[in-house]
DNA sequence: ATTGGCACTTGCGGCGCTAGAGTGCCAGGT
DNA sequence: ACCTGGCACTCTAGCGCCGCAAGTGCCAAT
């Protein structure tokens, strides 16, 4: 594309992104920073529309960015402002220091990614099972269960109660747990699963109800671990192009259902090529033109992968939020290898 | 209150709990159950809006009931659909059949509370840290951390990473956990504290890393079990009086801030009375007089407490509104008082 | 006490108009 | 060859107006 090109729908980006309007010749030739004249820059927007990269409401209005405008200007034209990143930094430096939980974590860096950028904050963990068990501990607790704890990699701590076999004592239990803890440590799940089978087989340790149980376990992921983050949204009715009641619904829709929201995360977790954006229908998300979705890849130790983003308005900073999704997410990255339990 | 007047701000709130629209004489007249013409009806409904009951809001539409008006209907006039309850029941038997967790039952209840509804379903649990402590486990995860697992009163199951302390095998760190177990056992918070400060100060175990962790751990509230469900929120944007962009942003704002809610729920929590229910600006929550608030306290075994109910337009049908969150409730207590995990 | 009738009020949808904004194109200047 | 001022054209948003429909309150008659 031609600089003049160029240097016309950067300065219409970032007046739109900036008022939202659609942005007409006139007021681009008298913001001044182009030197040319309303007539001329009119011609160079004609010749953008038939490109595709503007579009106009109608006939007297000025001109708006397309998608393929905007993804222009996110790919070739857009700086990133270089400052962010230590600001950015900072202000999580000082909201995410120590966290408890992984779970924990993820919240926080959610609800920072909102406070961020004044959108909703996003972050997802893959749902994973224990992978390979580092440790399991079977604990009596009444007469009648017994709560099975498995500590597996990454730290990933998971329990289920399971029903007590009858006539096992105490002390028997804690047999059979160390009896298991060898069997089944180091084993990943296919592997436990074998074991497990093979041990219900034999069944020389009487308790069979207990190892259906922990099968059972390992059959289903862990549900009970929701893993969807979600912060901020309402400051996306906040946007005048988004507290349109259309909008909010399929908003909502998306934010409760979550299929369409994971089948786009989990495109992103594919490539682990940094920041990616989806700007306006390049996500499949019906009714949702008006949006934009900034994601990222984030990777704790072993097992442990997600990605995290924002959701906001199509006419958004991109050059500002890049840079803070991209932060975070290595910021958690690094926060998870930390020591954190699961 | 005259009968006459009861039954025509009866057929009043019934109408218009149908179709949200003020209601005119003539309609009233028409639909027929009441026998009287026109004028005789508008002379009630004049007398009706002098005591309050109704509003106009405007000369030449319908009467709406006030808050006051649908307070009356729902305490003195409506009248439960009695077979409800065994509707109600069976969708509950059927979908919250066997939970895994507490909080896996909790989010089911909200889920069908808000698919019974086609509310906004809300389920809340008392925060609360372990009570009194039947069984204590510390568990080897790796050189440098143990997992301590704390069983409490009420199967409610919480667990820690602590720092490990230097030099200390796990042969060592098993007795260490018998020990902790004995000491500790069926003790409630405070026992737990002053038991473990005395320890500390003798530290015969050598281990003041590992009982600084449980005593911080014992000192606040667990927070990394969020304790407020909700479901269904996007259906209350269906009905058209809460379709706006006003009400969106107040609704969100108090299921994101939770606060708001909360002083609400605890409200419900302090009295046993059964259901209890909002109309309109009976609840403090400011942008919200559409809404409608019904909510009831539910129990389960020892220190388990909370409240659910759901959210909803000022217009609902209370009469199978009512019993589905009461219904919902004592099954939620019932259920919780079964084997359930923490 | 109830009711039919009538005058009065009010919001809502449709219509036409104007002002303003912005464009496309052309002809003339550099 | 490119830029620019000018002009005719198009389209929308906003405003005022009007008439319709709905509903009320009151009164006089039953």
């Amino acid at each position: 594309m031609k600089e003049r090109q160029e240097r016309i729908l950067g300065e219409i980006v970032s007046i739109y992104l900036e008022t939202g309007q659609p942005v007409g010749s006139r007021v681009l030739a008298e913001q001044g920073r182009l030197g040319l004249s309303p007539a001329s820059i009119r011609n160079v927007m004609a010749e953008l529309e038939r490109r595709g990269y503007l579009h106009s409401p109608h006939t007297s209005a000025g001109r708006v960015p397309t998608d393929s405008g905007l993804r222009y200007f996110v790919d070739s034209l857009m700086v990133v402002d270089a400052n962010m990143r230590d600001t950015i930094e900072q202000s999580l430096t000082q909201h995410l220091q120590d966290e408890a939980s992984k779970r924990a974590l993820l919240r926080r860096a959610s609800d920072e990614l909102a406070s961020l950028t004044h959108f909703a904050g996003l972050v997802w963990v893959r749902e994973s099972n224990f992978s390979r068990i580092l440790r399991l501990e079977l604990i009596p607790v009444s007469s009648s269960q017994v709560l099975a704890v498995i500590v597996a990699e990454g730290n990933q701590i998971q329990n289920r109660l399971l029903q007590r076999p009858a006539h096992v004592s105490d002390e028997q239990l804690h047999r059979i747990s160390v009896r298991l803890n060898e069997l089944l440590c180091d084993c990943d799940l296919a592997e436990v699963q074998r074991r497990l089978q093979h041990e219900m087989d034999s069944d020389r340790l009487q308790v069979r109800k207990l190892l259906e149980g922990l099968k059972r376990w390992s059959d289903a992921p862990n549900e009970s671990q929701s893993d969807l983050f979600v912060s901020g949204q309402r400051q996306l009715f906040d946007m005048p192009e988004l507290a349109v009641i259309e909008t909010v619904r399929s908003l909502m829709a998306a934010f409760e259902e979550k299929e369409q929201l994971l089948r786009l995360v989990e495109q992103v977790e594919q490539d682990d090529t940094g920041v990616k954006v989806f700007i306006g229908s390049e996500h499949a998300l019906v009714n949702m033109e008006q949006v934009s979705v900034v994601l990222s890849r984030y990777e704790g130790p072993e097992n442990i992968v997600g990605t995290l983003g924002v959701i906001g308005p199509r006419r958004m900073h991109y050059e500002r939020v890049l840079p803070i999704v991209d932060c975070t997410a290595r910021w958690v990255s690094r926060m998870l290898g930390g020591n954190i339990d699961g």
